[in-house]
RNA sequence: CGGGGUGUAGCACAGUUGGCAGCGCGCCACGUUCGGGACGUGGAGGUCGGAAGUUCGAGUCUUCUCACCCCGACCA
């Protein structure tokens, strides 16, 4: 039976606390010394880089190429998108000076009073002023167009709380930029790209999500539209874990991009942008954990499998180990990633327990009764199920188990989520309702009052219209207006 | 910025009326163990967030200050 880990908050009890104990005990990150910022420890970014590699080949396939751009963006350029600056400007990290000298006073170091920058440079919250800044310099004609770039990168933004993967000060991500010669073109890239983040969230994370575009109130500072896949945590908020933005031209025009098209006429270039940050390990983390520590997908774990010797003494390990070595190889033959777990200083209880808390999706143990009777315990992480196999088997058994195990956590997570969607369509229904948590499906009558109004009085927002939502007449639950179709509302992290 | 709370060993905490600085986990050594977080013996580890004050004497009382956490405000 699953061991009482004592040391780590349960769910039921405190959500919050839950998530950041396992944070750290499941060493993925810690808090830093710096305001809301985090350490991403190495095994937090073994999953994170799983995370990229995958993502990275997408982008590849879909035809982007990575570049980078500067960290720092001068003031000026933030200003020159209107609606973009008015987003961002609340949250910008700004350095205003380049050097340090000794206090004069005695003590420390202070800030060069001489050393003051002519024009300050914002720490970037995001990347586009700078990228169109030099979009400008690359593009004349329609025969540069289009440009699919794509950045990792860290940004800045001075968030007031933070929660670490959620919404951290500083977080890393992957921001595509893209420029086009047709409004079509990069209306279909922005969907693309929305499909790229959908697969994988769903195909690889294991966590379904929701695909849909965002009101007004809720659209990127700068965006004509604003794409999003969301996904329901396990109390039943929601997590906005990836978005995808059709630019129109307002960054063209806001940098004066334009370029000569087959009919030998300038125009302004159509613009995209997409991303998705660490706020994903969060997504993983929060869908499948469960008390007993995180469940990791197969598909992005780092060690997808653990095994662990049962031994009284070197003689016994020896026998364990000659027996083990060649399932190891087999099995990172087939690319699978494998441990094998034979340090002397700790007991096989406590790496049960702690491979369960890291999120191992399958382990492995052998001893000296196995040796004799053929056989190997198998541990399944997502549902805790042991089963005895056989030893010349179980090289065959493994990919099949890791696929089943990636496909029920998502249709736990699937499940999870469908049961606690509800369709609403009174005003009292939706207070009572959105206090359990969940998504609702009600109608909204199109206008950003009706929506801050909701927000203000159940701190519920419309996190997206689903893109594949039927039309269906119905009126607003608040004003009665007319409505096409539902929308979801939820509270969201 | 407003309301509440916490700062004591690596972590989590106790510390009574102001009177020798403590427990558990972890760490180190040795031994016994090893099929679900082992046990014994010994050991290392402290600017009690910081400053000032009261006092024979301050982890404890007073004032100031700093940091962090929670609830709001904020969150493309």
């Amino acid at each position: 039976m699953a061991v009482e880990l004592q040391h780590l908050t349960k769910r039921s009890e405190n959500y919050s606390q839950w998530y950041n104990d396992l944070v750290v005990k499941a060493d993925l990150a810690e808090q830093s010394a710096v305001r809301g910022c985090m350490v991403i420890k190495p095994y937090g970014y073994a999953i994170w880089e799983k995370m990229q590699q995958q993502l990275d080949k997408m982008f590849k396939e879909t035809g982007h190429q990575n570049a980078y751009f500067p960290l720092l963006i001068p003031k000026s350029f933030l200003s020159r998108e209107a609606e973009h600056v008015e987003g961002f400007a609340k949250e910008c990290a700004v350095v205003t000076h380049h050097r340090l000298m000794n206090d004069p006073n005695g003590g420390g170091v202070v800030v060069d009073p001489e050393a003051r920058l002519e024009e300050e440079l914002i720490i970037r919250p995001t990347s586009e002023t700078i990228i169109w800044n030099t979009y400008k310099n690359w593009i004349t004609s329609y025969r540069d167009l289009p440009i699919l770039v794509n950045q990792w990168a860290n940004v800045m933004r001075w968030e007031m709380r933070t929660r670490m993967f959620l919404r951290t000060a500083e977080f890393l991500w992957q921001e595509g930029h893209t420029a086009h010669a047709t409004y079509e073109e990069a209306q279909e890239e922005t969907v693309k790209m929305l499909n790229v983040y959908k697969t994988f969230a769903e195909k690889y994370m294991a966590v379904p999500v929701v695909t849909g575009v965002k009101t007004a109130n809720e659209r990127f500072a700068g965006a004509l539209e604003t794409y999003t896949i969301e996904a329901m945590m396990q109390d039943g908020k929601a997590l906005q874990s990836g978005t995808s933005h059709f630019l129109g031209q307002n960054f063209a025009k806001a940098f004066d991009v334009k370029f000569v098209n087959k009919q030998n006429e300038l125009e302004y270039v159509w613009a995209t942008s997409w991303g998705v940050s660490t706020r994903l390990m969060g997504a993983l983390i929060m869908t499948h954990s469960d008390d007993n520590g995180l469940v990791l997908p197969p598909h992005l774990a780092p060690i997808q499998v653990v095994i662990v010797p049962i031994y009284k003494n070197d003689e016994q390990r020896n026998a364990v180990t000659e027996k083990v070595m060649p399932i190891v190889e087999a099995l990172r033959a087939k690319g699978i990633s494998v441990k094998y777990d034979d340090a002397d200083n700790r007991r096989p209880g406590f790496k049960f327990a702690d491979y369960e808390l890291k999120g191992v999706p399958v382990r492995l143990a052998i001893g000296a009764r196995d040796l004799e009777n053929g056989t190997v315990e198998v541990m399944r992480r997502d549902t805790l199920e042991k089963e005895i196999d056989r030893i010349d088997t179980i090289v065959e058994r493994i990919p099949q188990l890791l696929e089943e195990i990636q496909d029920n956590i998502y249709r736990k997570a699937l499940d999870r989520r469908t049961a606690m969607t509800y369709k609403v369509d009174t005003y009292e229904e939706f207070k009572t309702q959105i206090e359990k948590g969940g998504f609702i499906l009600a109608h909204w009558d199109g206008t950003p009052e009706t929506e801050e109004r909701i927000k203000e009085e159940t701190k519920a927002t419309i996190r997206c219209i689903p893109l594949d939502a039927e039309e269906e007449d119905g009126v607003d639950m608040l004003t009665g207006k007319p409505s096409k179709r539902r929308v979801i509302f939820a509270r969201s992290y």
